[in-house]
DNA sequence: TTCTATCTTGACTGATCGGTCCAGATATCT
DNA sequence: AGATATCTGGACCGATCAGTCAAGATAGAA
């Protein structure tokens, strides 16, 4: 009936999201993604839809993978605190070295979010589904004991959350190995 | 001899200095600037130089005028853990209404901070200010008692300046009152 | 008053932006 | 094999970008 397409749309889209996740929305060109991409201009436009539209999927894309990464990291872990610790600590292992690439969702939310709602409502999602993720993990870990009864959990997720984007703001912005280690144990003193 | 400047430099850069703080580098033009600046476009050439510049000369302006705010708030206050509450509480309050403007210094150093070595440079550089300014105060507080004389204090400038940064992303990511007050009281466990 | 250095203004430039259009190639279905 | 729907590539569009240039206005020095 029609020709198929000759691109993988998620590989494609996978690209994309790397190129915004690099440079950021304002600072990417329609070149520098088709480039990317590895397809036509007008595959681009059918596909996806023009430029926003495109960065919008790449932006769901992105807290998809991040949120099974989060959800990998923190379910079923035998200690939540030490779960923890190596997820902050793998934020300052990747942030560091010569691939000094931040946080997507932080970068489009920093960049975008005060003038585009769309983005706006998407860093509030992404924001509330890590918070649930967190407290989630929380809650279990309440529930076996590792963490006091007593501890509010809801304001622990919350705390996390926030530590997490301080943590990569600050790796992004000074990458001092040092400094960073601090404030990831001083941010797990919240478990105690 | 010649003819006079008509415009204040200062004011001029401060009103430079708020729109790139509202929309970001990338995105503010030429027109922006001049029509809020109120100059014209060859006396904004003449005196900032080109947009690059003109954006680290209101860069630098907002990294004194910000690091003159805090020594106010820290320098001299009877109680360090206080300060800091009522710091954390103002950006808290500052983000949440109609204004929503967040902090120019994080933006631009998660939006060009990546490829742009001058502005990497200012970043680190502000950071470091931050931290020595809490550094110090926290000092001057372990010294009068006020917190334990075992406590790490450039550990904790440093978690203080992260949790600085993770409170205004979070704020300016989802402004919840209620979930910024449970970080805030959560980041100020970290005197105890 | 005259001279002159500098400011102001607005037109102009080449480059590049995001987005559209069209012609030709190609793979699937009948 | 023929028909056709869709993909691909590249030319093209008006708009806008940052930055430059030149001419007129203006204030201070002599």
């Amino acid at each position: 009936m029609a020709r198929t397409r000759e691109f993988d749309r998620d590989e494609a889209l996978d690209r994309a999201m790397h190129v915004f996740w690099d440079q950021g929305y304002e600072a990417t060109t329609l070149p520098d993604l088709l480039a990317a991409m590895g397809i036509a201009r007008q595959s681009l436009y059918d596909t996806f839809g023009d430029k926003h539209a495109l960065f919008l999927h790449a932006l769901a894309r992105y807290d998809a993978a991040r949120g099974a990464e989060l959800r990998a990291c923190l379910e079923g872990a035998t200690s939540v605190r030490r779960a923890f610790r190596e997820l902050f600590l793998s934020i300052v292992d990747a942030t560091i070295p010569a691939k000094r690439r931040g946080c997507m969702g932080i970068t489009a939310a920093v960049e975008l979010g005060a003038h585009d709602p769309a983005v706006a409502k998407a860093s509030a999602r992404r924001q509330r589904v890590v918070e649930a993720v967190f407290f989630r993990a929380l809650e279990a870990a309440r529930e076996s004991g590792e963490i006091p009864r007593a501890k509010d959990t809801r304001a622990l997720a919350r705390f996390l959350v926030a530590a997490l984007a301080g943590l990569r703001v600050s790796a992004a912005t000074a990458p001092d190995p040092a400094a960073l280690h601090d404030i990831v144990d001083i941010t797990l003193q919240a478990f105690d």
